[in-house]
RNA sequence: GGAGGGGUUCCCGAGUGGCCAAAGGGGGCAGACUGUAAAUCUGUUGUCUAAGACUUCGAAGGUUCAAAUCCUUCUCCCUCCA
């Protein structure tokens, strides 16, 4: 069963759903391609470096590709690189990577698996994952060189563009390697599965055509590549970054709240972007929303931040995370699902607990001087509900169990950072 | 391996004995304005048990009443030569 809707596109051909939505920025052969996805059901690939434990926005890109090409009938091969995260990517990165465990990739393999099983379907080979780890590790040195190496020639490979900010910067050998890596990963997998395409974000164009390359040189069979545009805000700069880093699918790394929260407070400039990429509304509803003007287009924000929110965290989690957003910004009164923090009821007896060291227990501050400070630029408010909040002037304050309304109390800190203390 | 240059607070980057918790910018946070938007303006931006105290300028020692600044050793990075 496909979380994608049958009334996504009028297209057939996936080439021209992808490229009706926006996603594609570049094509080895357009047109070759076009007839390709068209006429016929391929095997491609995108490989997923497991630089961290869970998966974010980037990553969920991806996938939501790898969704639309299975539901027009073609084969995702997800191939974790157990064996290039040993190495690290060094496109458009300025420095270099930190290296990771053996322990580590593994662990971070295995929590990618559990999350691609969410948004595609493996059943009868519908889906395929491999781990370049099973071939890179067991390579030999010199075999590789003689075999692969000599394809590909220094010169070239130092002209790309992907390289150039490092040549200033410095760029070990074993991140200029990382190219005929993931060259090479193409061709084992084009000779293992008849895998004919690989996709991958645009920094990844040159590692891209150095596998069709590869297969062309070795196999002389003829491959095919194509990259996506990154997410962006229409600023130029990455998508799904917050001040604590990158916007994870994994709750435990960003809570569903959060999650809907960030969409829902995206630039208005950058709603049909992420309507087109992010959510399965066929276009046409995807075009009325995003010409909404003004104050309007809150309502697109509303129906961007609960369709992403649903895909990722399931309808439930959305729902929560809608009604603790009405609560706390409208008019909704469910307080339930505003991020909250449990205290012990007995410390809030006699003197109770200084206001600064609650709102920095409770995470809202990540220190006792940004507390003071917040609260003395007048940036902090308590009360029962939304409605009803007063600001906290005085640093010294002691909140006791008389601030309590029904054994709550919600802080809300700057313009949008609600938090509720819970009595247990 | 040789010669030179450099490592400063979240980032970039100034500072070359006390006036340095360290200029300026970016980013962040807060205030005003607003639509949970953007832009703009203002304030703020090491930590703490908020009075004062404590820690910070690659690391460790040393000189000095006093060090980010001077000396020694170590370490990492860059440029040129091999």
């Amino acid at each position: 069963m496909s979380l994608i809707r049958d009334d996504v596109s009028k297209h057939d051909n996936v080439f021209d759903v992808l490229k009706e939505r926006g996603f594609i920025k570049q094509t080895t052969h357009e047109d070759e391609i076009r007839e390709l996805l068209g006429k016929k059901k391929i095997k491609f690939y995108i490989g997923f470096d497991p630089t961290a434990d869970s998966l974010h926005v980037g990553h969920f890109m991806q996938i939501i590709i790898m969704m639309y090409m299975q539901k027009y009938g073609h084969t995702p091969i997800v191939l974790i690189g157990g064996g290039t995260g040993m190495v690290g990517d060094p496109s458009g990165r300025t420095d270099m990577r930190t290296m990771m465990t053996k322990d580590t990739i593994q662990e971070n393999c295995r929590q990618f698996e559990k999350t691609f099983s969410r948004f595609l379907d493996f059943s009868d080979g519908k889906a395929i994952t491999d781990n370049n780890a099973n071939w890179l590790l067991d390579l030999n040195y010199v075999e590789f060189i003689r075999d692969i190496g000599r394809h590909f020639s220094v010169n070239k490979m130092l002209t790309y563009e992907c390289y150039k900010n490092r040549l200033a910067e410095g760029l070990s050998f074993l991140e200029f390697n990382y190219m005929l890596m993931q060259s090479y990963d193409f061709l084992v997998l084009h000779k293992k599965y008849d895998c004919m395409m690989q996709f991958g974000g645009d920094d990844q164009w040159s590692n891209i055509l150095g596998g069709v390359d590869l297969v062309r040189r070795e196999m002389s069979d003829q491959v095919y590549g194509m990259t996506f545009a990154l997410l962006e805000t229409s600023e130029g700069i990455k998508m799904g970054k917050t001040q604590k880093g990158a916007l994870w699918l994994d709750s435990k790394k960003t809570s569903p709240y959060e999650f809907y929260q960030y969409w829902r407070n995206v630039e208005d400039a950058d709603v049909k972007t992420c309507l087109s990429m992010l959510t399965f509304l066929p276009m046409n509803k995807v075009e009325e929303l995003a010409a909404l003007e003004g104050s309007e287009i809150n309502r697109a924000k509303e129906i961007l931040a609960f369709e992403v929110t649903k895909l990722v965290h399931g309808e439930d989690e959305a729902n929560k995370a809608q009604d603790a957003a009405k609560a706390l910004f409208g008019s909704g009164q469910n307080m339930d699902d505003v991020p909250t923090t449990d205290m012990d009821k007995v410390r809030f007896e006699g003197e109770g607990v200084g206001i600064v060291n609650l709102i920095k227990e409770a995470g809202l501050v990540p220190s006792n001087g940004e507390g003071f400070r917040t609260i003395q630029q007048g940036g902090l408010s308590m009360g029962s509900g939304a409605d009803s909040l007063a600001k906290v002037t005085d640093t010294k304050l002691n909140i006791t169990l008389t601030d309590f309304t029904d054994d709550s109390l919600l802080l809300k800190k700057g313009k949008k950072t609600f938090h509720r203390i819970q009595l247990i």
